[in-house]
DNA sequence: CGGACAAGCTGA
DNA sequence: CAGCTTGTCCGG
């Protein structure tokens, strides 16, 4: 039995009594008396013997269904892979409340009759299904439907996407075309029912389908498939190992594939012009050349502010606020030298960009710690954009309810959010690409090109006559290139380079050790051989090996030291 | 994790 | 030295 108690990594055995042991499988979630306590768990295995000497108690409870043993399995690898704990794996891969009984699921003698799309993208996806992991590259605007149905051909599918309302909608239609479909979380019980496909999103790649016959990852290359809290697993990564354990095949989509993706298999591409219908128009307008004082506002903007339709304006500044103000006081924050305004950078620090000084976030005036986005920023620009196109401009940003104007607003500006926020436009202009391209992240290219790949889904492909336009002082960036040509292996190739050159992953294999119990932890991990050690900066220490069996070897062998501490393995910021 | 218990500190 | 805090260990 493993406790359901991530601070406790720690097998312990205990009696199934009579009663109990039609429902004590491997995989069942238990109750159990610890140390004078009720704990929940998992069973890990049946019929062991317990080590001599210890006195073994009956199982309190048998709560209900819980993961098949396949994944009890995935778990630990998983535990090692991103050094965390199996129990917090295995509670994402259980249902969220008790599970007494499961539903009967029509399990069909003939697969079901799905649509046979007879189009390019089947035939790519049939071609991706020959292999044990391989990539498809769709373009923006293609529908990924064809390679479910594909893949579904063969059985039941387990289908992982960024976005669950995507996910669910890709379920329907599978429902539509005559399929039993359990789409996560809801119906984790018909997925452990097994017999039926699965869909869902990130926390998908943990449902309890048994036997799939193939596994699909849609957006591969999206982060919000990567867990933010440690344990920092990555549902592409997860899949790729569960289909390998299961010796199915496992089929990557994606319009901007990862190094990741390309390194786990081989990559299929669809025609040239299939590729190019499927991104928009992309407009290049070169900054460099912008008349002194013009700001952020070509010509070419104005133009298309002014000829109708709708215009989603990005200017994009990632959580870093122009200008701040304290919430205790209302002051705004300003250099202590010069007294101009600090803006406030990735690491909360706040910095002035006149004269470079830099100190930590607390109000001058109160010494208040918490500091404001006044968004002046994107408020600015709205008010400039407005005038330009003589009508009202919407602002959209993380908080949904200031958008003023409402859904109506033909011309709307915001940060990356407005991307996630708006269904469809007929321009997206990006007023300043070059703040993504020149992020000091080691992965601003390929967010910048998943921006770009976002954008061109709201405007759809080349057919529809919607257009990005992107104002830039690099025209010739590859990540510009890149959606300019629809060619996206313009970004991996210089990319793939850069990494293997600077050493980062995936050429390397990389994690964060930071929190109060970094240094014990650090202490404890010493230096073992292949393993680089960098740091500490600001309480963080960098870890980089040339792979992860190295990496991840070298930090299993650490025990826990007490205390807060965050183990984050591949991260996307260092 | 959380309880048990041992080692260390303080005030009379 | 009782009474309390802090730290380490262990659980079936």
């Amino acid at each position: 039995m493993r406790p359901d108690e991530p601070g406790l990594d720690k097998l312990f055995d205990y009696a199934v009594p009579e009663a109990m042991a039609e429902q004590v499988r491997v995989g069942a979630v238990v109750r159990v008396a610890l140390a004078g306590r009720r704990v929940g768990g998992w069973v890990v295995a049946d019929g062991v013997e317990p080590p001599p000497g210890v006195e073994v108690q009956p199982l309190a409870k048998v709560t209900g269904w819980g993961p098949p043993p396949e994944l009890l399995e995935l778990a630990d690898w998983a535990a090692w892979r991103w050094a965390g704990r199996p129990a917090s794996l295995l509670r994402t891969a259980t249902a969220p409340t008790a599970v007494r009984a499961l539903p009967r699921v029509a399990r069909r003698a003939v697969p079901p009759p799905v649509p046979v799309a007879a189009d390019e993208v089947h035939d790519l996806a049939g071609e991706a299904l020959a292999a044990a992991v391989a990539t498809v590259r769709l373009p923006p605007a293609a529908d990924p439907y064809p390679v479910l149905v594909a893949a579904a051909a063969r059985g039941p599918v387990l289908v992982v996407a960024p976005v669950a309302a995507a996910a669910r909608r890709l379920g329907l239609r599978l429902r539509r075309a005559g399929l039993a479909v359990a789409i996560m979380p809801d119906d984790w019980a018909t997925a452990r029912a097994g017999a039926a496909s699965v869909v869902g999103s990130r926390a998908a790649a943990w449902a309890p389908i048994a036997a799939p016959a193939a596994i699909v990852v849609l957006d591969e290359h999206d982060e919000s498939l990567q867990q933010e809290q440690a344990p920092t697993w990555h549902a592409r990564d997860v899949l790729v190992e569960r289909a390998r354990r299961l010796g199915v095949p496992c089929v990557l989509v994606s319009p901007a594939p990862s190094l990741e993706a390309l390194a786990a298999g081989p990559l299929l591409v669809p025609s040239r012009s299939a590729e190019r219908a499927g991104w928009p128009l992309v407009e290049v307008v070169d900054r460099r050349a912008a008349p002194p004082g013009e700001g952020l506002y070509s010509e070419q903007l104005v133009r298309a502010l002014r000829g109708g339709g709708r215009v989603v304006c990005v200017l994009n500044r990632k959580g870093r606020s122009r200008l701040s103000s304290c919430v205790a006081c209302g002051e705004v924050a300003v250099c202590e030298r010069c007294q101009a305004a600090v803006v406030q950078d990735d690491g909360g620090a706040l910095r002035c960009a006149r004269c470079g000084s830099t100190r930590p976030a607390v109000c001058l005036h109160c010494g208040g710690s918490r500091l404001k986005n006044l968004r002046a920023g994107v408020s600015r620009a709205r008010e400039e954009l407005e005038a330009l196109a003589r009508e009202p401009v919407a602002e959209l940003t993380a908080d949904v309810d200031r958008s003023a104007g409402g859904p109506g607003t033909r011309v709307v500006v915001g940060t990356e959010a407005a991307l996630h926020q708006v269904e469809a436009a007929d321009v997206v202009a990006f007023l300043d690409l070059d703040q993504e391209l020149l992020a000091p992240r080691y992965r601003a290219a390929e967010e910048a090109f998943a921006l770009l790949v976002r954008a061109a889904r709201l405007v759809g492909g080349r057919a529809g006559g919607g257009r990005l336009l992107v104002q830039t002082r690099q025209p010739q960036h590859e990540v510009v290139q890149a959606a300019l040509l629809a060619d996206p292996a313009r970004v991996t190739a210089a990319e793939a380079e850069r990494r293997v050159a600077l050493g980062y992953p995936p050429a390397t294999a990389m994690a964060v050790v930071s929190g109060p119990a970094a240094s014990a932890w650090m202490e404890a991990f010493g230096s073992p051989d292949g393993v680089e050690v960098l740091g500490p900066a600001d309480g963080r220490w960098l870890l980089r090996a040339p792979d992860h069996t190295t990496l991840c070897d070298a930090m299993a062998a650490v025990p826990r030291p007490p205390g807060r501490l965050r183990l984050e393995v591949d991260p996307l910021r260092l």
